[in-house]
DNA sequence: TTAACAAAGATTGTTAACAAAGATTGTCAT
DNA sequence: ATGACAATCTTTGTTAACAATCTTTGTTAA
């Protein structure tokens, strides 16, 4: 029973992106689809263009798609449009959270520190997208569960083009005092760290450096010399 | 200077819903597209998928693409996701409104109630919605203001099918008092105006008689006998 | 008259071939 | 060696034809 070709290259877009194998600026070519996922190029055509209505690709006439790389004004929106959301989604949350969610989001959280131990990226980011997809999904509200889908999405982007001076985000930390407000039904509490937490992720943001990084093979084939 | 035929069909879709001259449930069929805007079907598919991944159309397979139906529940949810995103809008907008633009939204208001009063149902849908998007385009984030695009399209399109039982929406009237707390730089009024403007709307939806109204000729061709 | 069935028509889905535009490579003159 | 130019190649865009599916229409039997 295949899926329909072009839902399974938007999801196989999606995931790569989510575990920044597909870093921003990456591109998106149409036989390098077709045939890997065995459909035709008119398959291919329509999942680039949901792709671009959900602003993760962009696509140049006559040049392809390629993945969207967020300016730093961009980044900013962004941020702000998920705390509006994620406030929202908060809210709704507290009211609706059963003990076996909150046993899930331990678990996630359990199993993203353990992921960052083991240095697995991948693994982290996947894990910390899972945990802010889970509450929008306990919200019920599935407008707000697909706006945030795109954004975290693209924070995912942000993450990787910019990335944090610090080695040490204290992602988990924060997810650890949400999931006990959570519990205990302290909504303004709630609604306080939740801000937090995307206040400091946002924070972390390095816009300095890399302003267009020429993002082919100079880089990952020289390394930086010393 | 054509613009790009895919654009061009999406624009068209979009204005046509925005005044209610495309129903809930309407199909659009490719030939017909094609046929209309002189092109070939490919960019018509292309306008459906992006049309789709909007959550404007539904693409049924082997079906074709139809408007979308939203249900009651869909309809609560959509407006849920307009207070959370309209509220940060107005924080954003009232720090950053100038007297030209009150100036622009009084006379929006203004043709508004006229268009009302000229029974121009399509003139005044198409007034509000340009109401609140200039809010979002003031507020300067063009992700909350492209999410807006989407809910207000949606919403029109639940107004169309719940239609209020109250010949009197008091539409304009809030939008008068939004403006005033806007010139005011009053955002704790301008919050709960906007809340209670979009919640009024909500309220005045009435889900109760047509269920699932069967689109076509019947209700067209014979009115309702007395 | 109604229900089931069959044929015809219309619509969507798929594929391949061709055209157009961009990117790359190689050459030549400065 | 560097820069401009030209030929070649790759990729995207367009079009048409064909296949598969659904919808409608017409017929027949109960």
């Amino acid at each position: 029973m295949d899926a329909q070709p072009e839902s399974q290259i938007v999801d196989a877009v999606l995931n790569a992106i989510s575990e920044q194998r597909l870093p921003a600026g990456a591109k998106l070519g149409e036989q390098a689809l077709s045939e890997l996922f065995n459909c035709n190029r008119a398959n291919v055509r329509r999942a680039l263009a949901s792709l671009a209505a959900k602003q993760v690709v962009e696509l140049r006439p006559n040049r392809g798609a390629f993945v969207v790389t967020p300016s730093a004004q961009e980044a900013r929106e962004i941020f702000q449009a998920r705390r509006a959301i994620e406030r929202t989604i908060a809210r709704q949350a507290v009211a609706r959270v059963r003990d076996e969610d909150v046993a899930y989001l331990r678990a996630n959280i359990a199993a993203e520190t353990e992921a960052r131990a083991r240095r697995d990226k991948p693994a982290e980011l996947r894990l910390s997208q899972q945990f802010h997809m889970y509450l929008a999904r306990l919200s019920g509200n599935r407008v707000l569960e697909r706006f945030l889908a795109e954004l975290t999405m693209r924070s995912t982007l942000i993450l990787g083009m910019y990335p944090s001076a610090k080695h040490a985000c204290s992602n988990c930390d924060d997810h650890v005092g949400i999931v006990d407000a959570l519990m205990a039904r302290d909504e303004e509490l709630l609604l306080r760290l939740t801000d937090e937490h995307l206040r400091h992720l946002e924070a972390e943001l390095n816009f300095d450096l890399p302003p267009v990084s020429s993002v082919s093979l100079k880089d990952q084939l020289l390394g930086s010399p010393a």
